[in-house]
DNA sequence: TATGAATGAGGGTTCATTCAT
DNA sequence: CATGAATGAACCCTCATTCAT
């Protein structure tokens, strides 16, 4: 039968056409299953806003569940690879997860937040394959973070006392209470601020308490001396 | 006709035998419900695990939904009312969460985790009802907690310049990315020592800046960082 | 087992207590299946109504429909009787039948409608036994009528080329009309006046027709129909 | 979802192959509802009859009470738009009067009656929309009547001193019963008899009462007299 | 006698999925 | 390739009726 290839073995023998076509019903099904959840979507509605039948879109997609498995892999690896590419560009350990948080709140933000829940909802629920693919979503989402928080560490930036898996729990955590309430409200967070606010709050946590300040002036004083040494002027 | 009492009517001239039914399907639909959510759970298990019919559970319970809140109802009441009791027995704000968190990990621990679920997953698909029932557990789970940032906030222990709102998301959110690993990964956490972290971290960051301090580290941090751009290796 | 027994039966070896509460029972009936209809009505909203449990129900009634069967013998039973006592008490066919029309009405007004609608919905659908139930009520409600007409007609009162089977219709059918435009409106007919009229004119369609005058007024609309044909305006 | 699209959207967009299955299910809808009245109606027996699935059914109705509209609504446009084509094609209120009883009794007999039935049992209970739609209904069927009556007493051909409104209910009521006579007893009534005889004695009761002989014989004489002036004959 | 409790039998409705054209 | 049409399989919910106490 034509349904048990997989997706990515029919859509290689398929033209532009079609490939326009897999966008399509992709983004039809987007919308859905953010607005609604996966249980509440129906293939109906999905294929009622492209003007076309339920069977077209199973002639696209094996099943309810593979759609929105491909829905969703469509979907983060785009926001996945841009972090990819944007953060080792920034400069910083606390620069770069403030670029993180800004950027995750910006993406899940309107239709975001409802991809997100769909992660964070029918991923304990759904059978196994969906599971797996919703681990490895979030395995290489917070990859970049990941980096960030490993290298910060190595640097001596942040605590070592405390494992880099709580730390990350406590970055996504915080962005998804920040954005639920935002959705369950409907007001907009202003999303500039709080990135500033919750960077600025959590860095402050991760930092290693009990700085010896005397050695920081005199290394802040050493700098500052090498500096006029080198002819650049005041501190 | 029955179905029309509310299920408080109903309940108020039962014995003592069906008081216990009550808790009976109470239990096993809390069961349902925390393993595969509101949509997936079905009458028919929940009647299944109590080896009864699902009419049975049609006669103390008007609807599918109508037992779901009851579920959430109880569950919640209960640890709210705790919470409500216990805390003000603590001494210090810093204490005061610390407990608050090792509280919740304690109860989201297993089965709360899938009650816990629901009030995220469902609230904002359901009926007004539904919704209107979510938003108020919320609002008095969170009680507690907004209570004790309010007074340290009040005593100058946290800093003003951020909402307590922010702090609040803060906190409940980096405690369900604790309780979402644990749940995905299957590993049980060690509620202590976590508890113990998280409330250390977070409260540091809560707590008002020691602005001079920390821009020295911020200073030596960012020297550091300019050094290894400029490729002169370790600090 | 003791369902078995005729109404009839248990009814005679019950106590004066029992004998209340069948009368309970039956009232309380009475008004749900005159309010709802026989499907719509339910066993618990009778119960409710009187305080006690849908069991106690079948205590006294074999099944819901032995109920409501019970409920038509009581209603009309008393009617019917009233109706046999009092008609022939009335002089003279015309005035007879006024009287029957009046009481017809005024009984029907209220509860009476939602019980008439019973006999009228109901009677096609269920089984032999409620069928034959009804039919039987029909006949002996009708049956007044019937002398009055049949005495009437010996009389010459009335005339003889058109049945009996047809007056009665007549008779009946316009009344039921007259009552369902009141239930579906809302508005209370004035009993007496429409009594009145009703009778009024149909008498004067029973009475032997003067032929000749009739001929003469059917001949005069004639031309005067044929005339407006004719394009000559009014007569 | 297609659930949610009206049934004239969905019929709209269906070729020839599917008008023929609407066609079907409301033709088979029609005759259980016909038999069975709305409560006792169930969609798999619409759905047996056709040899078909429940879920077959509502892919073209959305539901049971729409589909039961719907066959009303078709059933009765067509006698209506009947009725108000061909009643003003005769001539003389009588004469229309007596066709309009006769179109009545002859559709009304067979399947007719048990959609006249529903009209007249279900209206009273069901919700809004469905009485909105039967009085609806009524209203027009009821229209061609009303005006012949009208039309007759602007003619003063009947009487002024009785409501149209009751004069209505009495020729309705009439069919309506000798139309429940015949399905209680299962008697083919003779149809141009039955209309014949009542249209006779209700227009009898209808006329004005004491008309002067007198004039009436004079009024003859003159259209005689006119007519022999005319050159054409004899009366 | 009265009733709390339980339930079998069914009805309406939904929807992913299949298949012939 | 597109799709109109059909449907099996569930699911929620209702209610008359039974039975042990």
């Amino acid at each position: 039968m034509r349904r048990r290839l997989s997706p990515q073995q029919r859509r290689t023998c398929l033209g532009a056409r079609s490939e326009r076509r897999v966008r399509e019903i992709l983004g039809a099904a987007r919308n859905v299953f953010a607005e609604k959840g996966f249980e509440k979507a129906t293939i109906a509605e999905i294929a009622q806003r492209l003007g076309t039948s339920e069977a077209t879109v199973f002639t696209y997609f094996g099943s309810k569940r593979e759609l929105c498995m491909e829905v969703l892999k469509v979907w983060y690896d785009e926001i996945i690879s841009e972090l990819e590419r944007e953060v080792p560009l920034i400069d910083g350990s606390r620069a770069r997860l403030q670029f993180i948080i800004r950027k995750h709140l910006k993406h899940m933000i309107g239709e975001g937040a409802g991809i997100c829940a769909l992660v964070l909802s029918e991923g304990r629920i759904a059978d196994e394959e969906f599971m797996n693919l919703i681990a490895d979503i979030k395995r290489r989402y917070i990859g970049p973070l990941m980096s960030v928080l490993a290298a910060a560490r190595e640097n001596g930036e942040i605590r070592r006392d405390i494992s880099l898996r709580l730390m990350r729990d406590i970055v996504y955590g915080s962005m998804e209470h920040v954005l639920w309430t935002h959705i369950v409200t409907g007001r907009m967070p202003d999303v500039d601020l709080t990135a500033l606010q919750l960077s600025d709050l959590l860095w402050r946590g991760f930092t290693p308490p009990n700085q010896p300040v005397e050695a920081l002036v005199q290394f802040r004083a050493d700098v500052a001396c090498a500096l006029r040494r080198a002819g650049q002027g005041d501190v």
